[in-house]
DNA sequence: CTCATTAATTATCATATGATAAACAATTAG
DNA sequence: CTAATTGTTTATCATATGATAATTAATGAG
């Protein structure tokens, strides 16, 4: 919980009400690798953090299982096609490691928006860096090569090739978990 | 300038002294089809709003233009991986049409947030909405093939296609020009 | 209105990636 | 520890898209 808060002051530190507020809508939770934290089909209601472990955002197109994206300890992570728009989601999120997870209920956390603007002001920088983020991934897909994204990866998040099956990391990148690794086989030569 | 303060209603209703901060570190423009509002390299501290005409945001990927993304009336635009970060912005914005653009002077607007939580909800809400976009559209970018982009934009946004040249939406979709036609071609058949 | 410029199309060829199948390696359950 | 399952690699073939070049169409300046 102290994590928590470590990683919340480093966004934006928040009066202790508003940490104590905070901390009352909070559960830790201890998943075990393989679980999913949420069903796919229920309207996303709860933001998680990732005290420890490795999760994924995934969904099905057509039947086969996609990662959207990755995240380490001390991120957020939400659902936020659902969490913004009250939609049912067409993901889940899965840990890939035995993980701890601090789960904050979303409907609680926007009422404390009304109580403590610091708290709107934290999620709403948490949420401005993912969008930038997310943005910026776009560029990255649209104009490189499969080979230039694996080897960007391998520079920007080499966690992730040593954290996560090469199975998901494939469709994260757009490609097929064979293309990946005939483009690791090229590498290697 | 009603038309702005419409718009903000629709998003997050705003009391009468929000309404006129905001209108005080407005400006409207009205710019000539072809031109630039602000120029690549510059940190973007201007948030834009269409009244009236089209805009895209645009980068050039080694020497290539590539359009990010296109605006239509009663939107907001934003170079966000700027206007969040602080980093000049390898990006600009270009109008396609004569237009009529209200700007908004950001650090202005971020001072405001202060004084009127209001305002800083408005945002956020504003840019929450253009983040979901903005994931929805990898999934869209990342596991459909070309054609089915060029569907897809026709049948969601066929303003698009009515009144930007084509050339702009070959790269907003990820292929080359010439790809565009073909699949344009192929469809005529 | 005419000419020059820019945009869009069409054609040809090269290549990266997908689809499928099979072999090999690693992990997990019992 | 073993067998079964799951994950990874390798190989072959098919195809969508890129690169380039040439042609046609549309736009805009004078």
């Amino acid at each position: 919980m102290e994590q928590l808060f470590r990683y919340f002051s480093s966004v934006n530190p928040l009066p202790k009400e508003a940490e104590d507020a905070i901390a009352e809508i909070c559960a830790t939770l201890s998943i075990k690798k393989g679980a999913d934290l949420q069903p796919i089909g229920h309207t996303c209601r709860t933001i998680y953090f990732i005290s420890k472990g490795v999760a994924r955002i995934y969904y099905y197109k057509d039947g086969i299982d996609i990662t959207e994206n990755f995240f380490f300890e001390n991120s957020i992570i939400a659902r936020v096609e659902s969490l913004f728009t009250g939609k049912p989601s067409r993901k889940a999120i899965q840990v890939l490691e035995d993980a701890e997870i601090i789960s904050i209920n979303a409907p609680a956390l926007f009422r404390l928006y009304d109580q403590f603007p610091s708290i709107e002001r934290l999620f709403r920088k948490i949420f401005e860096a993912a969008y930038v983020d997310t943005v910026n991934r776009i560029e990255g897909i649209q104009f490189h090569t499969a080979e230039e994204r694996y080897s960007a990866l391998l520079n920007e998040a080499p966690d992730v090739l040593k954290r996560v099956p090469l199975k998901y990391i494939a469709s994260y990148l757009g490609i097929t978990q064979v293309s990946l690794s005939r483009i690791r086989g090229m590498k290697n030569v």
